[in-house]
DNA sequence: TCTGGGGTCCTAGGACCC
DNA sequence: TCTGGGGTCCTAGGACCC
């Protein structure tokens, strides 16, 4: 059996915990700059708040409904999502982090306990310790256990656990369940099984299989025999190395010129050199991009991306932002507005293959000790203490956060200050 | 003024190999 | 009339997830 735990409106429970006067009020938190809206609390879905709405076109709306509106604050929900991780692995060492908000247990050994107490425990231990209210779903695999969660979120409010085991159960849930509410089915699957008179995942299940294979391919088919009991996803507890690492963003305001686009270029390539040692690997590939806001049809358009081969793999942060901006030299042009740039490093391999190199380059050993004594030195004394001066110091490019809450667990000094 | 960011897997088709 | 058979690797694009 499984069970996912999934933190109901995670960022705005969040911004909840530290400042209770919000309980019950309708909060949104927005993407970063500000831009769209990416989670709801239960009374802002309410007022009808709908996913992703754009903030400048909701402002009146939001004030007439008083909803409280968040700038994202992700040291906020990624600490949080530890604190809950841990609290999680207390009651089974057999868990996969999913998500920043989503856990999924492994609890084919628990036969002998009553799962569903055991699981309401869970949930009453993690709203104690942590403050965040989740729901529970359990069934004899991952995908039937996503739609028992999205089960309990819907009907089972107050008690935010729900299993699925006997025949009833499941096909009462499976009954219940629109199609596009199944895991692995997005909105181009939906659109095509609702043509084929397809319209709940108990419809789905009567569906043939060899016909699913054709039109949904492999991992249809998977989807469709997990909803019918077969496992074809495991746990995984170790997530896997990444094969591709991006880091881009829109900037707050419209950039023209080259000098701050290369500050922001070569900043998303340090960014992804933190990303590679984190995960002990090199990349052998960088990819640089910048296009333009493609929403102002008054303004000239331009995309344009390079991709750079670099001569050894490396997760050097200087030799990668050196390819960077050797690749926005080559597509940078002058007089557009750029709205977004980004660094994407592939062909991906363990740091363990290029030292063991034979024709190993002297300089590795030593670039390899500076980059950790920086990444020491910035994990103690905060992020980029120690930066390449290329990546600059006034960022004009920044994002808008006007709403940003404090980082209450993880800056002294904004801690909360309570007065009695 | 203003519209997020970061991933995965699968398939088809082209280039190339013997 | 008629033009082999069996592979691999890479990339682009489309689907999905949070």
């Amino acid at each position: 059996m499984f069970a996912l735990v999934d933190c109901n409106n995670f960022y705005a429970s969040c911004e909840r915990v530290f400042n209770p006067k919000m309980e019950g009020k309708p909060i949104v938190v927005l993407s970063n700059n500000d831009g769209c809206v990416i989670a709801r609390s239960n009374e802002a879905k309410a007022v009808g708040v709908p996913m992703g709405a754009p903030a400048f076109e909701y402002e009146e709306m939001f004030a007439k409904n008083k909803v409280q509106v968040f700038s994202s604050n992700y040291a906020l929900y990624g600490d949080m999502s530890d604190r809950v991780m841990q609290v999680l692995s207390r009651f089974t060492p057999e868990i996969e982090i999913y998500s920043i908000d989503e856990a999924f247990l492994d609890l084919t050994t628990f036969t002998l306990y009553d799962i569903e107490k055991y699981c309401a425990n869970i949930r009453n231990t993690v709203k104690q310790e942590t403050g965040i209210p989740v729901s529970i779903g359990i069934a004899p695999t991952k995908t039937l256990a996503k739609l028992a969660n999205k089960y309990a979120k819907k009907r089972k409010k107050d008690i935010g656990v729900h299993l699925l085991r006997t025949t009833e159960q499941l096909k009462e849930a499976l009954t219940n369940s629109e199609i596009g509410d199944v895991w692995g089915i997005g909105g181009q699957y939906t659109k095509f099984l609702k043509k084929h008179n397809i319209n709940t995942a108990f419809d789905f299940t009567l569906a043939n299989e060899q016909w699913v294979r054709k039109n949904l391919n492999v991992t249809g088919l998977k989807t469709l025999k997990e909803l019918k009991g077969t496992p074809c996803y495991h746990l995984e507890q170790t997530p896997p190395a990444k094969k591709g690492i991006c880091t881009s963003r829109s900037f707050g305001a419209l950039v023209k010129d080259y000098g701050l686009l290369e500050e922001s270029v070569a900043t998303f390539a340090s960014r992804c050199s933190e990303k590679l040692r984190k995960q002990h690997s090199v990349a052998s590939v960088l990819q640089v991009f910048v296009h333009t806001n493609p929403f102002r049809e008054q303004d000239a358009q331009y995309f344009n991306s390079k991709s750079i081969t670099l001569p050894v793999p490396t997760n050097v942060s200087f030799e990668l932002a050196k390819a960077a901006i050797m690749g926005l030299k080559i597509i940078y042009r002058k007089g557009y507005n750029f709205k977004k740039a980004g660094v994407i490093v592939t062909g991906i391999v363990p740091e363990q293959s290029v030292q063991l190199n034979i024709f190993e380059n002297p300089k590795f050993a030593k670039n390899k000790s500076v980059m950790q004594s920086i990444d020491k030195i910035n994990r103690t004394m905060g992020r980029d203490k120690v930066r390449l001066s290329v990546m600059g110091f006034d960022r004009k490019w920044k994002l808008r956060q006007e709403k940003k809450s404090p980082c209450y667990t993880t800056r002294w000094s904004e801690l909360l200050t309570i007065t009695v």
